[in-house]
DNA sequence: TATCATATATGATGATCATCATGAAAAAAG
DNA sequence: CTTTTTTCATGATGATCATCATATATGATA
C-alpha cells in the first residue's frame, strides 16, 4: 500500500531521475539509428552514447524493438517539429518553397543523424517489428498532412503531397547513395530547381 | 610451367564448374540483400540458400565486401535491363510512361527481392564498403542516362532525368515503408497520375 | 545522518557472425 | 581406371550480439 502511494506520488513528478535518462536514451537513439541503420545499431552501442552502460537497458525498455519504435517516433517527431516551425515562420505562399530549401539543403544531405527519418532508413522500414513500423507510419501520415495543408491552391492537393514528398526523400536517399560528391550536388539542386520553376 | 599452361587453357572455357556456382551465388546474393538489406544478410543465409555450406564462400570471393558488391552490380543490372527491353520494345514517345507504369506496378512494389535495388537498399548505400557503393553509383548512372535519352524534348533533360528517378525511387521506398496498405495504394496512384498528366 | 527504494553497473549466457584451416569428394587429366 | 587438381564440406576460432540475474551505488526519505 505505502508503496503504491509513492509510485503514484513520484508519477506525479513532472521529470523523475529515470525519465530524464530514458529520453536521453532515446534522444542518442534516434540519432544511433540514422547514423548506423536499425540492423547497425546495438543496445550497448547506444547506451555507451548515452553515457551508460548495457546492463540497465532492460529497465527502461521491454526489449531493443520496444526502444527502436520510442527512437524512431522521436526522430519523426523532430522532422515534423521542423516543419511546423518553418510553416510558422514563413508566410503562406512561399512555406513550402521554404520547407524545400530546408530539406534539400547541403546541411541536410550532410547530416544524416540528425535530419529526415525517411531518407535514413527508409528502405529498412519493410523489415522493422509492427511497432516500429506503426510509429513512423504515423509520423509520415503527419508530415503528409502538412505538406498538404499547404497545397490548397491544387484539385488534388493529396495526391501531389505524396508525390512532392516522394521526390523529397528520393532525391536527398539519392544524393547519399552515390559515391560521386557532383552528382549529389545535381541531384540537389535539380529538385530545388524543379519545385522553383513549378510555381 | 605445365601448372601455368593448365590454368590458362581452364581460363579460356567459356564457364567452369566454379564460375556456374559462382554466378549462383551471387544471384542468390542479389535476392538476398534486397529481401534483408546488407546488414541482414549473413554469409551462411546466402551460401545455404544457393544450396552450399559456409565452409566454400571463400573460394569463390576475398571478403563478404566484395561479394555484397557483386551481388549490388547484379541487381543494378537487372533493373537496367528490365528498362532496356522496355525501352526496345516501345516506341519512342509511350518510352518513358511504359517504364514509370512498370517501375510503380504493384507488381513491383510487392516483389521486393527481384526490384530496384536503390527503392530496397537506397538508406543502406552511405554505409556500404567503397566497392559496393562504387558498384551501385556506377548503375545509378546507367539508369540517369537512359531515362534522359527519352527526355530529348525538354531543355533540361538532364535535370529532369534525376528529379524523375528520385520521385520513382522515393514512391516505391515509401509505399514500402507504410505498414497501411490504402496509404501504399495512394502513394503508387498519385505518381502514376503525375506522371501521366505532365503529358 | 541513517534507512530504504530505485537506478545503474558487473558479469554471465547462449546465439550468431565472418573468417579460416583442413579434409573429403568430385571432376579433370593422364 | 588412376592420379592429380579443383571444388566444396566439416569444424573451429574469436568477436559481437540481445537478454537477464544479481550486486552496487545513488538519490530520496525519515
Amino acid at each position: 500500500m505505502m508503496i503504491i502511494m509513492k509510485k503514484a506520488i513520484a508519477k506525479l513528478k513532472p521529470t523523475s531521475r529515470k525519465e530524464i535518462t530514458h529520453t536521453r536514451i532515446v534522444e542518442t537513439a534516434a540519432r544511433a539509428i540514422r547514423r548506423s541503420g536499425y540492423d547497425g545499431t546495438g543496445v550497448a552501442d547506444i547506451m555507451k552514447e548515452a553515457g551508460l552502460t548495457h546492463g540497465g537497458f532492460y529497465a527502461h525498455f521491454a526489449s531493443r524493438d520496444a526502444m527502436l519504435a520510442e527512437a524512431a517516433d522521436h526522430a519523426g517527431a523532430e522532422t515534423i517539429a521542423l516543419a511546423e516551425r518553418i510553416f510558422a515562420e514563413v508566410p503562406g505562399e512561399q512555406a513550402l518553397q521554404a520547407l524545400m530549401n530546408a530539406y534539400l539543403s547541403s546541411e541536410h544531405l550532410a547530416n544524416i543523424e540528425s535530419g529526415c527519418s525517411l531518407a535514413a532508413l527508409g528502405s529498412e522500414m519493410p523489415r522493422q517489428a509492427p511497432e516500429v513500423r506503426k510509429a513512423s507510419t504515423c509520423r509520415i501520415k503527419e508530415m503528409i498532412g502538412l505538406i498538404k495543408s499547404k497545397l490548397t491552391d491544387q484539385s488534388n492537393a493529396y495526391e501531389e503531397s505524396l508525390v512532392t514528398l516522394s521526390t523529397m526523400v528520393g532525391t536527398i536517399l539519392l544524393a547519399r547513395a552515390v559515391e560521386d560528391p557532383e552528382l549529389s550536388e545535381d541531384f540537389r539542386q535539380a529538385t530545388l530547381k524543379h519545385f522553383n520553376a513549378k510555381e
